[in-house]
DNA sequence: ATCTACATATAGAGAGCCTACATGTAGCCT
DNA sequence: AGGCTACATGTAGGCTCTCTATATGTAGAT
């Protein structure tokens, strides 16, 4: 997978895999790969800023929890976050049906 | 349309455009915007660099002419860039049945 | 001890799309 | 003559996001 062509597309996804229940980052990742049926391999350099991108503009928020002796910072959606999402959706939606539709023009012009 | 959304498409729908028929940037432009039924708007500061990116790295050539007094550079397909538009095409089917398929996930995990 | 899995984080690079600007022709209108 | 719009190409610089590479640390198995 083209990482180019993830770009704007991350928070879709993030946001996401958060719809059904919070997750800490790298509970995260897994779930994007399991998700995806191994398609997705995305580094932690990209979602943990990204996480934290989404925490600061409102669409996260966010809380610590030691588990079994480790530290996880546990995302969940925020109300505006939910909201989000169901932009996020429609856009994506439109997007596909534009690429999509000029990549499979056949039609004159 | 967000414009990072196309981050990554750009080339595969100027490759699209020219299948047909060779054409000059400005005429790109247009049949893009055409093609999208209005949704596209790609500026011109987006579109010419990355028409001679494309000629840079051999899938498209281009030749000068001129036109009731205006200079068109027009472009068309090379052997390499029909192929790269192949793989453009499943490239595109690939991504968005990933990524369609995580943000539609309903079922368990 | 060492290795792997779990877990988070940041710095810096790289790339491409955008805004804004620069340049010029043709044709229409006043 | 002057001004406006459409046609036509191009570059500089900014912005933002994703990635690579690196750092840090715990837990558990060998």
């Amino acid at each position: 997978m083209n990482p180019d062509a993830l770009r704007g597309h991350m928070d879709a996804l993030l946001l996401s895999v958060l719809e059904r229940e919070p997750l800490h980052g790298y509970a995260i990742i897994e779930a994007l790969q399991r998700r995806s049926g191994g398609a997705l391999s995305v580094p932690t350099g990209t979602v943990y800023p990204a996480l934290r991108r989404l925490e600061r503009i409102g669409h996260l928020s966010s809380e610590w929890a030691t588990v079994s002796g480790r530290r996880r910072r546990t995302y969940r959606l925020t109300d505006a976050g939910r909201k989000q999402l169901e932009g996020e959706r429609s856009a994506w939606r439109e997007f596909t049906t534009v690429i999509g539709g000029v990549l499979r023009a056949e039609t004159s012009g």
